[in-house]
DNA sequence: AGACTGCGGTTACCGCAAGTAACATGCACG
DNA sequence: CGTGCATGTTACTTGCGGTAACCGCAGTCT
């Protein structure tokens, strides 16, 4: 019959996809975000034109890895910001649980960060849809739970995307600044963090009297 | 003589470097960051070698424009942080001053915040070096600037840094995915992300009845 | 004047990675 | 058996970063 073969040789692309997915890790967490469609090829035991068939171009593979990473990680922080704490707690858990992950493995942040740069075809005039899809999908994330669990009054739902994506912006420029110089250890970083969105600088007093006022 | 020559020589090299970075300039804002060499070579009515006499490789030039133009928005950023005023209305016409500079120059905006992935030479697998120069900058400025003019007790110091990394990042962030959806105008972004700042978070109240607490 | 040298410039090339075309092979179905 | 179809390969094209080797013209030295 033709829907069963189809369904088998369905599966049996979707197996083969997982397992080029996962060559694909391999050498990404080896070789960082520059690895060559050849380098994962070969680490799948095949050739590029295998890949191309899979997967378009080196965006369609770098969108499906991203993807699985995203995915996973994005589970974890939902995990951390759904827990039932206190906010404060849940805010540095979440904070903690992300640095994890970047701490753990930087190849693979560094490659989700930074996908590629725009190949021949398509050059993207329009800013906005470079960026990484990391990042954006955190900040949604984290403004629709803002959204559903704090009371922002009118104008909530705007105000909570500003802040789920400035928060993660906060959390990814902290995060890379401190895998690259490692100033303090990991609960230090995050304490300070937490403080920040607690509004310490608003609290703390001026230094001298100032030029100003 | 031979040290006037040189100093003649000198100048007129520094005259051609900033023709040569003007039209790069030109091509970056035209292009966006895949700009090719030879496209700038092309540009600046002379072509590839030329381009690496003066600045090397990519990535030197790359680095010098991107210096350029960090210069110069830090400067503005200085101007808005050092202004005598109240610290909060200092923090938002930076944030403003931030945002304005992004939306007039998006492609520059776009070019430095990607500067380029590593090419066949150098392949920092340490993470920490690739990211934008312009953040860690940014983020190192404004340290310095929160750790002179807020007084934040002992580690006074390593708060700075922290803060002065994180609120780039939120900055950088929140900028980048406002500047693709436009979803308010640039008063009320600014009103959001101070408001943020100032603790706004932490002194909202739980929505519902909420699952913790 | 005429050979020597330094410097701005060019052409022509290398290496490498993305992406593709065309060919080869294994296996179900009529 | 041949026909379709998916899987795999080799070998190619294109385009870019980067470089080597050559060209020509100032000015200088003798």
């Amino acid at each position: 019959m033709d829907t069963t073969q189809r369904t088998d040789q369905q599966r049996a692309a979707d197996r083969r996809r997982r397992e080029l997915l996962e060559a694909a890790d391999r050498v990404v967490l080896r070789d960082g975000p520059q690895a060559s469609m050849n380098a994962i090829a070969a680490e799948a035991g095949i050739t590029k034109p295998i890949l191309y068939r899979h997967f378009g171009d080196k965006g369609g593979l770098y969108a499906a890895l991203a993807k699985r990473h995203t995915d996973a990680l994005l589970d974890s922080l939902r995990a951390a910001l759904d827990a039932p704490a206190d906010r404060r707690e849940r805010v540095e858990n979440t904070l903690d649980t992300y640095l994890a992950a970047i701490e753990a493995r930087p190849q693979v942040y560094r490659f989700l960060m930074h996908p590629a740069e725009g190949s021949s075809g398509d050059q993207g005039f329009d800013v906005g849809k470079h960026s990484a899809p990391l990042l954006r999908r955190m900040g949604e994330e984290l403004a629709q739970v803002i959204e559903e669990r704090v009371d922002l009054g009118p104008d909530s739902q705007q105000l909570a995307r500003v802040w789920g994506h400035g928060i993660v912006g906060m959390m990814h420029a902290a995060g890379d600044w401190w895998l690259g110089e490692r100033p303090c250890s990991r609960a230090e970083l995050v304490r300070s963090l937490a403080d920040l969105l607690w509004g310490r600088l608003a609290a703390a007093g001026d230094r001298l009297g100032g030029p100003g006022f």
